[in-house]
RNA sequence: GCCCGAAUGGCGGAAUUGGUAGACGCGCUGGACUCAAAAUCCAGUGUCCCUUAAAGACGUGCCGGUUCGAGCCCGGCUUUGGGCACCA
């Protein structure tokens, strides 16, 4: 019997679906383990070959867990609200839900050929109503909560009320929270709500007509769709995530993630310890008091002038009539230019005299203030002193506008750039001087404390996430408002659905597309119309995993309290400043209030690589339509076209196949080498414009699943990038149907029930404990390659004995061929059902030998070796042997190293 | 500019974490089977010297160090991938 690998697959993923083999549910009898792949948003281009590589990844891991006796969970779903349905909408007309129903079809076709084991009974989706219900519901939960300083965690913001009307807060007194009216009180609870409505400077996109968060930002240009973003004053809503900064920086250490994603986390939470200082200005004849921050007190002696950032509220204040034109001239100036041409200027340096004077508490000497687009207004206190000396932005600033340059530590050379280093002794610097930069950073704070003029203070970069979309495909925020107020949708009315409108596109005065809408309003009181953003269902959406069915709750507390956290997470990169801290943040709020029970959404988390693909090209002579093999083409002008992969194998084109390929190269000519045409090739990005996607789809057709399976994780290691290159893929389907012939030849069913010989139990364990090693350290390709050495061990062997454990083994894999020979050998049920074989065997040497033992190119001493010797014994055999020769300084046997029948080295120290 | 990571044959990548460098696969070369091809199987395949083989020498981006022993550890470079970027 052939190995036919698309019978064979289809009848299992049929069966497995017929048969819910991968359903799950919780059972307290087993330990569980939670694998979760990051789920996709479903684009029209459907699935290259380089999408399913975490999911083969996790899937394996994910049988292999199985077979080890885990409960596990392994479920999959669809982020499908999102952009590129809208904008699809927007040019067709087309309702979002269809484009996303149809990709989404298209998705789980493609995903189900490959034979993952998810749980599909809890697929979810972020678009559709019963799961979105519980996105809103998180929201109003944000919106009804404060983050409690004195706790250091979310409450309900009637605590806070309740502490206004009593003790007062945070300035407010009870008399005054008495005196105020709803407005008033909406307005101050608003300063302190974790999700809450604020103005802000956002990033704008006019080509989407949204507002993004900074992480869908990149260099100016928005992530999708690569549009200009600038900088606008807008209310929106915003989750208070920076509230979490602390803990989400605290927690990171104790995550099994890797350092590079986890040094990603921290430099984005960007936490600075420094010290708030306060200078007294003069503008005017007025006194006014200006807070600055700074992580280097020490160089205050060193101050020359003070800088405001453009967008800061003190600039009017501190603004001089005499400059008061200059200053706003200079104000629009900042305002025209977008982010984009911002960052592509940074070296340029702008800014303007304000004409107000500020004062060196420390040394008393008067400095003038500027304005200039290098402070940030959202960082610190908007406002800074500036130490050219010791600061390379000041220094820019400085030169450009003759400002004095004052080294305060000795012996540096301030003469070309600044001296930003940490190092060296203090000068110039009243009491600070001969002390050591380090000591004299403390010593400076320690002082400002002391007299009052300032205090430590922590500072970080994480901002709060701006949560409003000027979209349509998005969850419609629960919020209405009341007389102007904003108030909650009751949590009973949820989900408050997305009501039909007539065109997707913005409106041209730049409103939200839920303008449109018909009658939205709740308790006649109009709706908010924006939407929320697309990492908003995507950040608990693990959680509903657990309990996907529940109308109650997002997750019961006894599903929650029995799959507790994802202990296996496997995503791409791409994310680590986006969906996993926005996902911790959002579990940690949800942990605050009780409704989970871990303060951590993701153990473990593994960051596949990218697949990139591989091009091929042709050469066309330039000026002809006669194309000329890579061998050949430097004796010609050619040009370098892109060709279709998919017509080329291994780099050799398929001429008829080219020819047919575009009818302007159905006449083509070709000059050849050796009677082939020969294809240059390159690593890029996998895209339909270098025709270098391959489709999974196609490489199930021509070999199968299963080698499709084994060959992306025998690539390499799945956590590194690596180009498809099918070249290789002959290799792993060979070895399926040499796995295949151990069982059938052409006709007979040749597996026996002989007793296994000692060197085949050898082969069969050596591979165990390989397998069993590499998977728990994802090391899938060196599993994969013990595999092929094990059935080169084994040569022709079809005991049962060996073949059984062999086809458990493989299962994980190669779960269809592993589930045929498996009912083959007259199991009749699916071997994930059983359990990973036991590794018994342990190494021996196989003959009795005499092993000399060297090092140092002299012979030092030999071993004699009894067959059967273990590895302990032989490294007790070494240890007390008798030298012949000692090691200069006396040799010590620390270890020795044997490998299954051999000894390779014996380690003398 | 700052912060991480990587560099091993023609190619993808192994190396028991300081102990036979190049496992396994691809590709290539030769052979068997075949009328022929496909499929399958066998052998060879780091470089240099050489008709070949043996033997030898060299060999993990570069320079130096530690060590009996370095792809792995330390110092200094080069190239490259990724992240952040006026964050005071």
């Amino acid at each position: 019997m052939e190995y036919d690998f698309l019978k064979i697959e289809q009848k299992w993923q049929s069966r497995w679906a017929a048969d819910g083999t991968y359903k799950v549910k919780e059972d307290p009898s087993k330990p569980k383990y939670y694998v979760l792949d990051m789920f996709p948003y479903p684009s029209g281009a459907g699935l290259h070959v380089g999408h399913p590589l975490g999911y083969i990844a996790s899937d394996i891991y994910s049988r292999y867990k199985r077979l080890k006796g885990f409960n596990v969970l392994h479920p999959m779903g669809y982020d499908a609200f999102g952009l590129p349905a809208e904008q699809y909408a927007i040019q067709t007309g087309q309702h979002p839900e269809k484009t996303t129903d149809i990709n989404t079809a298209r998705y789980r076709q493609q995903l189900d050929r490959i034979g993952f084991s998810y749980d599909w009974s809890r697929e979810l989706r972020t678009c559709d109503p019963a799961y979105y219900k519980w996105t809103q519901w998180a929201f109003l939960k944000m919106f009804s909560s404060w983050y409690n300083p004195a706790l250091d965690k979310a409450c309900p913001i009637d605590d806070l009320v309740k502490l206004f009307e009593s003790e007062g807060y945070d300035g407010i007194s009870p008399e005054q929270w008495a005196a105020a009216s709803d407005k008033e009180r909406a307005d101050i609870l608003m300063r302190y709500r974790i999700a809450y409505l604020g103005e802000t400077s956002v990033n704008w996109c006019e080509g989407l007509g949204t507002v993004l968060a900074n992480d869908e930002v990149k260099d100016g240009l928005s992530v999708r769709g690569g549009f200009p973003v600038e900088q606008k004053k807008m209310k929106q809503w915003q989750l208070r995530v920076s509230a979490y900064a602390e803990r989400l920086l605290a927690s990171l250490d104790g995550l099994d993630w890797s350092d590079s994603l986890k040094e990603m986390q921290r430099n984005w939470i960007g936490k600075s310890e420094g010290t708030e200082v306060v200078f007294n200005t003069l503008c005017d004849g007025r006194e006014l008091p200006v807070t600055i921050f700074t992580t280097r007190v020490d160089t205050i002696f060193g101050v020359t002038f003070m800088v405001l950032a453009p967008e800061s509220e003190l600039v009017h204040q501190l603004t001089s009539e005499a400059q008061k034109a200059e200053v706003e001239e200079y104000l629009k100036y900042v305002k025209t230019k977008t982010e984009r041409e911002r960052i592509a200027e940074t070296k340029t340096v702008t800014g303007v005299f304000s004409g107000a004077w500020g004062v060196n508490p420390l040394s008393g000497e008067k400095v003038p203030i500027y304005i200039s687009e290098y402070v940030l207004a959202g960082y610190g206190t908007g406002a800074i002193m500036a130490v050219p000396a010791h600061d390379s932005r000041d220094y820019a600033f400085a030169k450009k506008f003759g400002l004095p340059v004052v080294p305060i530590i000795e012996g540096c050379d301030v003469s070309e750039q600044s001296f930003d280093a940490k190092d060296g002794i203090m000068c110039n610097s009243g009491f600070l001087n001969g002390m050591q930069v380090k000591q004299a950073i403390e010593a400076a704070k320690d002082y400002v404390e002391e007299k009052g003029l300032g205090r430590r203070k922590t500072n970080y970069r994480l901002r709060d996430a701006i949560f409003s979309r000027q979209r349509y495909w998005g969850e419609p925020f629960p919020i209405y408002y009341k007389d102007g107020i904003a108030t909650p949708v009751d949590e009973a009315d949820l989900p408050l659905r997305l009501p039909e409108i007539s065109s997707f596109a913005p409106s041209a005065k730049g409103e939200a597309p839920l303008e449109r809408a018909k009658d939205w309003t709740y308790k006649g009181y109009p709706l908010e119309t924006s939407t929320m953003p697309g990492f908003a269902g995507s950040s608990a959406y693990y959680l509903r995993y657990m309990d996907p069915h529940n109308d109650e709750a997002l997750v019961s507390r006894q599903a929650n309290e029995y799959w507790q956290s994802v202990d296996l997470y496997v995503g791409g990169t791409e994310h680590a400043t986006g969906h996993l801290i926005y996902s911790r943040f959002w579990n940690k709020f949800l942990f605050d209030l009780g409704y989970v029970c871990k303060d951590e959404p993701f153990n473990k988390l593994i960051n596949q690589g990218m697949i990139q693909g591989r091009s091929n090209f042709v050469y066309r002579i330039v000026g002809t339509n006669t194309f000329v093999s890579l061998g050949l083409k430097d004796s010609y002008e050619t040009t370098e076209i892109h060709v279709d992969v998919n017509i080329v194998r291994n780099d050799r084109l398929d001429i008829e196949a080219f020819k047919a390929w575009r009818p302007e190269f159905a006449d083509a000519e070709f000059i050849l080498e050796n009677g082939e045409y020969v294809c240059g090739w390159a690593i890029e990005k996998m895209s339909k414009s270098m025709y270098n996607v391959v489709n999974p789809d196609d490489i199930c057709n021509t070999y199968g699943a299963d080698t499709l399976r084994l060959y992306e994780m025998f690539l390499g290691p799945v956590e590194q990038s690596k180009p498809w290159d099918t070249k290789g893929i002959d290799g792993v389907n060979r070895f399926l149907k040499k796995f295949w012939r151990l069982f059938y030849d052409r006709d007979s069913f040749l597996v026996t029930d002989e007793q296994p010989s000692a060197s085949e139990l050898k082969a069969l364990h050596k591979l165990i404990a390989k397998e069993q090693q590499d998977i728990e350290s994802f090391s899938y390709n060196t599993t994969i390659s013990a595999f092929m050495i094990a059935l080169s061990d084994l040569g022709d062997c079809h005991k049962r004995a060996i073949l059984e454990p062999l086809v458990v083994l493989l299962s994980p894999f190669a779960p269809h061929i592993a589930e045929e020979l498996w009912e083959a050998l007259g199991h009749s049920d699916s071997v994930c059902c059983t359990s990973f074989p036991e590794y018994k065997a342990e190494y021996t040497i196989e003959d009795s030998i005499t092993y000399p033992v060297q090092f140092n190119g002299k012979l030092r001493f030999t071993l004699d070796l009894p067959a059967g010797s273990t590895p302990a014994q032989v490294e007790e055999a070494a240890r007390t042997a008798p030298q012949t020769e000692k090691y200069v300084g006396g040799g010590r046997i620390v270890k020795v190293i044997v490998v299954p029948g051999r000894i390779i080295n014996i380690v003398v120290k």
